[in-house]
DNA sequence: GTCTATAGCTGGATAGAC
DNA sequence: GTCTATCCAGCTATAGAC
């Protein structure tokens, strides 16, 4: 790994961990093993490598979002394989994070990343729900894209939760409940219990 | 308003808007218009300042769900007003953004109050749709419990995607969606449209 | 490319006068 | 109770040697 890469790799970790406030150049450094000088002379500022890290990250999970998204199966299996799919959910998410972040939504180039991974995520959703909706698999009077937003919003709000209890059940039980909720408005729903 | 109250509010502000980390004691004492040396006469520093705006916003935020939660109707309807109530949904939730704060997270007592809140209103509004179900309002196959987390994650989540794209449309869709769900899992919705 | 030295500024708090 | 002075550590960056 390059000089350049381990610091990239640095700044997103601790972004993840810390927010842009809380990240220092010199915990950069650090937690990189490069000295003051170095990364000075390969990044402009701490912006110039945020900027760097928040591309990486946001390209990272939206590859990691298109590999269950275009999986095979129903649009409820692969939403479904989505939401499941294995995540350190005490963590947070590395790109909703940076939403709370002001120093990086006031900055047009650090912004950027954040915005268009989650409109390309939120389309992606509204596609594969409308799919689901054209193959009869879900009820018509369900809007894609307004559905699209709630999975997105279930997941990005789990994190919360979990990170609130201190514990991964209330995250569990979001994607649960949302689960629940798709499977209820399933066409093939209607007449299971009661 | 006193002192101490000026200095309090003064502090809810600047978590809500930059987080812990974020906010210095400097700028504290500025907004509120007190000096240095009255605000460490009436708190002992910064954690101390925290923990009472945040007790104070935690507990105002819960009395505002309650607030609409206790009120009259159905278990949807009551849900339905809640998630639609006003919201200044670009400065996102003042208690939820905490989460993100690994200083706060870190402090047991700072961390006490936002753990509570969530635990409460996931447990108020799982008892709500616990009512619903009993008066055969929602299908049976929904959990409460789970069905609650989403709720509260649906509008966190909401917060995360407005901010990401700078507009308010991704929260009233999420919100949207969820009710559209909802409406979709209430027993008398099946032989609806298609 | 990497190192050390230096710099100005802010963070967070204490001390003591009034 | 409130004010000013002071303190040390850390942040962010530049300068210049190697």
């Amino acid at each position: 790994m390059t000089t350049q890469d381990r610091l990239i790799e640095s700044t997103r970790t601790l972004l993840w961990e810390r927010g842009y406030v809380g990240t220092s150049p010199k915990a950069i450094q650090q937690l990189a093993g490069v000295g003051q000088g170095s990364m000075y002379h390969h990044f402009t500022g701490k912006p110039d490598l945020a900027l760097a890290a928040i591309t990486r990250t946001a390209e990272e999970r939206r590859a990691q979002a298109e590999a269950q998204l275009g999986g095979p199966g129903t649009a409820v299996e692969r939403i479904t394989a989505y939401l499941r799919r294995e995540r350190e959910v005490l963590r947070g998410c590395p790109v909703g994070r940076l939403t709370q972040d002001p120093d990086v939504m006031a900055d047009p180039a650090l912004r950027r990343p954040v915005e268009q991974m989650f409109a390309w995520l939120r389309e992606r959703l509204a596609g594969i729900l409308a799919e689901g909706l054209t193959a009869g698999e879900l009820r018509p009077v369900l809007d894609p894209a307004a559905t699209a937003a709630t999975v997105v919003a279930t997941l990005q709000g789990g994190y919360v939760l979990a990170r609130a209890a201190a514990a991964t059940g209330p995250f569990d039980q979001a994607i649960d409940g949302l689960l629940g909720l798709l499977t209820a408005a399933a066409t093939s729903a209607p007449g299971s219990a009661a």
